[in-house]
DNA sequence: AAAGATTGATTATTCAATCTTT
DNA sequence: AAAGATTGAATAATCAATCTTT
């Protein structure tokens, strides 16, 4: 025999490629939907959302990088973005000079509350509605098993 | 009753937000792993793998695009790259020539067949392990499903 | 020196206009 | 005019260097 792919295998690469055709396939129509409908991107919204449910409603840029699905040296540029809209804005912070908090302004709370419905009903229709409810909760379980660092890969 | 956010629409945003945060967090793990041991871009690889697998290992610009997770006009880009490094030529094609096809060189299809076990590896290692291989089946139908035109949204 | 953050330069990706062939 | 493809211009994202504070 000369090589036994093992049916394991199969299976996790098409699980694999399937993952990666959706994410391409979903992402750009649900931020384009989301730009349409409320005028955010996804990525201001997703800032937004950390920023709404922090305590006292900021959090530091390093936090926030954490958190929010970005980059830590894209924060700084979004932020930046959404200090000019309004949104956000930066404060010292008392504790440690070296860090600063982004901090959601009243404004930009209305508008996040006003986007969330429409950016819950995009991920409902695009890709929740798609998926049986018992699927959902093994996608949930899947997907955060990845990135644990369960040991060892 | 003010409000009535049913189970399920927890279940499918937590799902949606395991799913933006596995992406963000894997694929630039395994592109870097898959640069450093073969030398070639995730993109690369993906476009490689698409030629591999086509009749007479080519494709038509168009195709490409269909198949691979790259928008079709990156595939002009791309296929530039992969021509300059020599992994693959254009062609013209006699039956229409609005179209021209890529066509992998023997070269690249050595280049491809090295890379294969150490990409198989990677997302072996890196995805599949981590996740129950009988979640990995629901994975696949979940994600598989999302991408359909199943009647409406 | 290390941590927190920003910024200039580079690289990647998309958008819109263009060119050729059907 | 529509289809197939490419390209210049604009946007987005990353990398490496920098600055300030601890």
């Amino acid at each position: 025999m000369v090589s036994v792919a093992a049916k394991g295998d199969d299976d996790g690469i098409a699980a694999w490629s399937a993952f990666l055709r959706a994410h391409a396939g979903l992402v750009p129509v649900i931020d384009a939907e989301l730009r349409r409908t409320t005028g955010l991107p996804l990525t201001w919204y997703d800032v937004l959302l950390e920023l709404n449910a922090a305590p006292g409603r900021q959090l530091r840029m390093q936090d926030l990088g954490e958190r929010a699905v970005i980059s830590r040296t894209r924060v700084s540029r979004v932020v930046d973005e959404l200090v000019t809209a309004g949104y956000v804005c930066r404060e010292p912070n008392p504790d440690d000079r070296r860090s600063s908090f982004a901090t959601l302004t009243d404004h930009g709370r209305r508008v996040f509350r006003r986007a969330a419905p429409r950016y819950l009903d995009a991920v409902r229709r695009h890709f929740a509605a798609r998926i049986p409810p018992e699927q959902l909760r093994v996608v949930r379980a899947a997907l955060d098993a990845v990135l644990d660092p369960p040991a060892d890969g």
